[in-house]
DNA sequence: CAGTGGTCTAGACCACGGA
DNA sequence: CCGTGGTCTAGACCACTGC
């Protein structure tokens, strides 16, 4: 494990049992060098993924701060929101001792429109898996995504791999890595269809998550649409 | 200006104006080191902003490459748009030419109940400021927010400076400096008098963000529900 | 095995906050 | 003024990729 690693873990540990408490000073840099025998810029780049995360607030000239902030608001679980962001549905909710389902509605080859075709960075006479599935969570269903992948990226995707995680398909069968997803979120009405789909009454607000999913040297490999029922939370932290 | 911000300045003025393209492999660190004459350290740094707004990814033993995006996607503007999300209404709305106006719907004093009172770090028998305003760009208002902020925190908000920027008061009035904002984002519908002040039909989608706003030493200073309408869309990067 | 990016160091120097 | 965190360097070493 990385020196940076350790300590970023060792502090955000001794946050949550209590040892630094929200609007607590924490101790310099300086002496977190000390306390962990590492040197000055380990140091920040530990601090940086506390900042990072939203736990603590540095300002040059005063101090590091804990963030005031309780772990029964906002700011549920282990803190680690965002990177769950990344996991995938199926695991997500199986770390969470869900049953997890999939119905496969529709799998098919494609030629994606011009502007999905663009944002994978694909010729119009290049083909596109598409795949329409309803991810169900304890026999509840809770979205339905439409997805594009091209076939040059993700090949020879099959029916079993589409009723499990496809991200597991492609990180572990293809050795592919995933790196990073842009998205756009907004608020929708359910079609009649995905009202049905996802046993809601018609005009249920859904919350729309569009994104362009990348492996980790830029490829785009996938352009989906999800539309989240079950009030639905996505979670996000900026800074300045 | 830091040498670091420059070196991401100008390399991603390279990629805007077409000099490295989608899927181009970008000059190693050595030679970015060259070109720049700084230290590899410093290229990393750089070269982690790009990362972070989503513009280029690095992998270990083979290169960094320019993410295969179009400019004309999900990525619009500068390619700034993260960090244009925490500087408000007034502003963000006025770069674009917009003419902004708010009609404030309540200025008050309140207790808040205790879970808004636990996110904001408040005693039971602390005040707040309760502000309730439709913000209206062009003429057609696109959203409606409550927002409470401790007294302790703001002190002495008049009239005055909430129907401008609230941001503008805390950053140039106060001298305080604005650090971060965590964010929960969910799909709802607006209420009879919501939809009649955003002058939408009952039954549209709203997009509600939850938002406590931090100091840059971590204080919280802001609880704020907003509910956008006019098909507003929330952008947000994610990485692994 | 060569080439790439990632981590880490010790130490110099700078910018900012607050008494 | 001192104490804080931020930037930057030159260079050592490590980890991963891909031929």
């Amino acid at each position: 494990m990385l020196k940076y690693e350790i300590v970023a873990d060792d502090v955000r540990a001794r946050i949550a049992n209590g040892e630094f408490k929200p609007n607590d000073q924490l101790p310099t840099t300086e002496e977190l060098c000390e306390q962990y025998d590492v040197s000055k810029i380990t140091v920040k780049k530990a601090m940086d993924e506390l900042v990072l995360h939203g736990l603590i607030a540095r300002r040059r000239g005063s101090g590091s701060f804990v963030k005031g902030l309780d772990d029964t608001g906002l700011h549920k679980g282990t803190g680690w929101n965002m990177s769950s962001q990344m996991t995938g549905f199926k695991n997500e909710h199986e770390a969470l001792g869900e049953k997890v389902e999939t119905k496969v509605e529709e799998f098919s080859v494609v030629h994606p429109d011009s502007e999905i075709a663009d944002l994978l960075g694909m010729e119009p006479d290049e083909f596109a898996y598409y795949v329409c599935r309803v991810r169900i969570a304890n026999d509840v269903p809770q979205v339905i995504e439409y997805t594009y992948m091209p076939i040059k990226t993700i090949p020879d995707l099959r029916e079993k791999n589409i009723s499990g995680s496809i991200y597991d398909y492609i990180e572990q069968d293809l050795g592919l890595k995933i790196g990073s997803a842009h998205r756009t979120i907004r608020a929708v009405l359910p079609t009649g269809n995905e009202a049905e789909l996802l046993d809601v009454p018609a005009g249920t607000p859904l919350l729309e998550v569009k994104q362009v999913g990348f492996l980790d040297d830029g490829t785009p490999f996938e352009y989906s649409t999800s539309h989240h029922a079950q009030d639905y939370e996505f979670y996000s932290i900026s800074t300045h």
